[in-house]
RNA sequence: GGCCCCGUAGCUCAGGGGAUAGAGCGGCCGCCUCCUAAGCGGCAGGUCGAUGGUUCGAAUCCAUCCGGGGUCACCA
């Protein structure tokens, strides 16, 4: 995989041997040592597999092959020679099928930890967005409950990945869209009113359909305490609208708090409600009925079994078929009244005014037939000047005692994420969450997590982040100066064992993934990248157990200081990547 | 039936054109007079669901099929 754009003052070691590689293959095809006009985006460098294969390795022997017409072999021995006159360049050995393995001298390496203490947490931070404005919409519950563990996950990925972009140099918004505007409002409503009622001293009565929970309770205590008995014998055309307000106010009030206490802070709360009566949804429908997609039809029953009431009806609809979708979709109901996917059309025309370059949204997994209709709005309203991905989010399956806790929202027995934040906390719920790829179902094991045993990935980062910090203790406790500034000026010569340098490398991948996990936008890969990197720092740890010389405190001061910048680099990276992830670095566990 | 996702070690999962396919758990064998053993090292364990295709090269891309899950009219 290539990496072209580059920043200007970020370090990359990697994108750094990059651009020394396409130098010197230009180079090669200035002066006819290869044909010239190569096309070189395919020409990666990358960390090999294999250590022994060296610490970088390029394809650009085997990419150009072809193309050039030549040998590969050919090929990696000409710019062997070449790269062999940079002073970073220690080795560059020809092998397998055409890879050129590089090797660099130490002191490229040692000076990466220099880099790393310098930036501190900005070390990998990238310009790959150029400022590029991405909104990212996730949670978007529904404002009729608290959120539950299935929200948890979506709630955590999107402010991870909105985290991510941001570090990797985009301007991002973070968004939620509160689905107020449709009829699950006004069950809210029906059902906080006899909670309302309950306040009153009548029983309530909770019909079938209406939410049973109690998180209702104190909406009806709110309303009798504002109200008093003043709405009992009103009809409900009268107190209908208020009561909806007041109690969807209420909901939102709570899940902003659900939010917030795991850590998730939304820039953007937007109304769909708000779009009604505005002009919104007919602007962005008779923009799409310009180009001659929106319709008034008939649509085809739908295929497989046919529910039993059945009945053809006249609607205006949206032609997704053009955009690969199976059926065209209705924006109105056969009253008139306008479907959820009309104001979520405005919704969207909204963020393509705004003035965002990409639109992100995080859904479940259950909207999976909503996304083709929903790139085909954004991509016919913008004419394809905005992109819009759309991540699913695969169930959460939350396990207890070797058992499935089943959920169900209706009998009032789902797990809210306040609980599941009360019994491991915020750190955990947010690193599992992000330990699985957002399209693989996640099995979240109760017993596991609260153990905190190996099982479990967090407390595993959080052990290495925590003996770094021993180590700093230690060493100021001995009276060594370890401050940030007097370790960058280590004497980091000092570093040069195959497990110090194991774990330089890892360091160095670190700006790497970021634009890989960012190009794709895939916040785990910063979860399982901090687990190699804690993998790779306990090994080292440990071989201080047998060999004096990989201790990181030394009995002398010189080669102290240049083992603990090693330490405290791999510190500053822990760090910045559980803050992408929103996780807690643990500074001591006992 | 259409669409979406998944199928990799006994289990849970990374890797998603590149070299001998990795980790954790489980199993077996080792490592604490010494910076935190919530840790580390080693061994055993694989037709990367199947078959074709593209490619110098396929677990990875394409096609078809087989399993598993999700979803599918005026709900949101």
């Amino acid at each position: 995989m290539a990496f072209g754009i580059r920043g200007c003052d970020q370090m990359n070691l990697f994108a750094d041997i990059r651009e020394l590689v396409v130098a010197e293959l230009e180079a090669l095809m200035a002066s006819g040592g290869l044909p010239s006009g190569l096309d070189l985006a395919g020409v990666a460098v990358e960390p090999p597999r294999d250590a022994g294969h060296g610490e970088m390795a390029t394809n650009a022997a085997m990419v150009l092959a072809k193309p050039a017409g030549m040998q590969p072999r050919a090929i990696a021995d000409a710019l062997a020679a070449r790269l062999m006159a940079d002073p970073r360049v220690a080795g560059a050995d020809v092998a397998g099928p055409g890879f050129l393995n590089l090797r660099l001298q130490p002191s490229a390496w040692q000076g990466l930890v220099r880099d790393v203490l310098e930036q501190g947490e900005a070390y990998g931070r990238s310009a790959l967005g150029q400022g590029r404005r991405v909104n990212v919409e996730f949670v978007s519950a529904n404002p009729t409950g608290p959120m539950h563990v299935a929200h948890a996950r979506g709630a955590v990925v999107g402010d991870a990945l909105a985290s991510l972009l941001d570090f990797a140099g985009y301007a991002v918004t973070r968004e939620y869209y509160i689905n107020d505007g449709g009829g699950q409002v006004d069950v809210l409503a029906r059902s906080a009113y006899e909670r309302y009622r309950e306040a009153n001293g009548l029983s309530p009565e909770i019909a079938e359909g209406l939410y049973p929970g109690d998180y209702l309770i104190p909406v009806g205590e709110a309303l009798k305490a504002m109200h008093g008995d003043r709405l009992l014998d009103m009809p409900e055309s009268e107190w209908l609208a208020e009561v909806r307000v007041f109690a969807t106010d209420m909901m939102m009030a709570m899940i902003r708090h659900d939010l917030a206490a795991l850590g998730v802070e939304m820039d953007v709360y937007s109304s769909e409600k708000a779009l009604y009566g505005t002009g919104q949804i007919e602007a962005a429908l008779e923009r799409l009925k310009g180009l001659g997609l929106i319709y008034t039809g008939v649509l085809e029953p739908p295929k497989g079994k046919a529910p039993e009431d059945w009945e053809a009806r006249e609607q205006t609809l949206f032609r997704s078929t053009a955009f690969g979708d199976d059926q065209d979709r209705p924006v109105q109901k056969s009253d008139g009244s306008w479907t959820y996917f009309a104001p979520d059309i405005a919704y969207h025309w909204n963020k393509v005014e705004r003035g965002f370059d990409e639109l992100i949204n995080i859904f479940g997994a259950d909207h999976s037939g909503y996304v083709k209709r929903l790139k085909a709005v954004v991509a016919a309203l913008s004419e394809n000047r905005v992109s819009l991905d759309i991540k699913l989010i695969q169930l959460v399956k939350l396990l207890k005692g070797g058992q499935i806790v089943k959920m169900s929202k209706r009998a009032g027995t789902f797990v809210t994420l306040r609980d599941l934040i009360d019994e491991v906390g915020p750190d955990v719920v947010r690193f599992v969450m992000l330990t699985r790829k957002n399209d693989v179902a996640l099995d979240f094991d109760f017993d596991k997590v609260t153990e905190q045993s190996k099982d479990n990935p967090v407390f595993y980062v959080q052990y290495a982040n925590a003996r770094v910090n021993s180590i700093l203790r230690k060493a100021r406790e001995a009276g060594l100066d370890v401050s940030d500034a007097s370790l960058s000026a280590a004497h980091l010569a000092h570093l040069g064992h195959e497990a110090e340098m194991g774990v330089i490398r890892k360091l160095g991948e670190w700006p790497r993934l970021v634009e890989i996990a960012a190009k794709g936008h895939e916040p785990h890969r910063v979860a399982f990248y901090l687990y190699e990197l804690a993998s790779d720092f306990h090994g080292l740890w440990n071989r201080g157990n047998e060999d004096d010389s990989l201790r990181f405190l030394q009995g002398d001061t010189a080669k102290s200081q240049a083992k603990i910048a090693l330490a405290r680099a791999v510190g500053v990276v822990i760090c910045a990547g559980l803050g992408i992830l929103g996780v807690t670095p643990v500074e001591e566990m006992r």
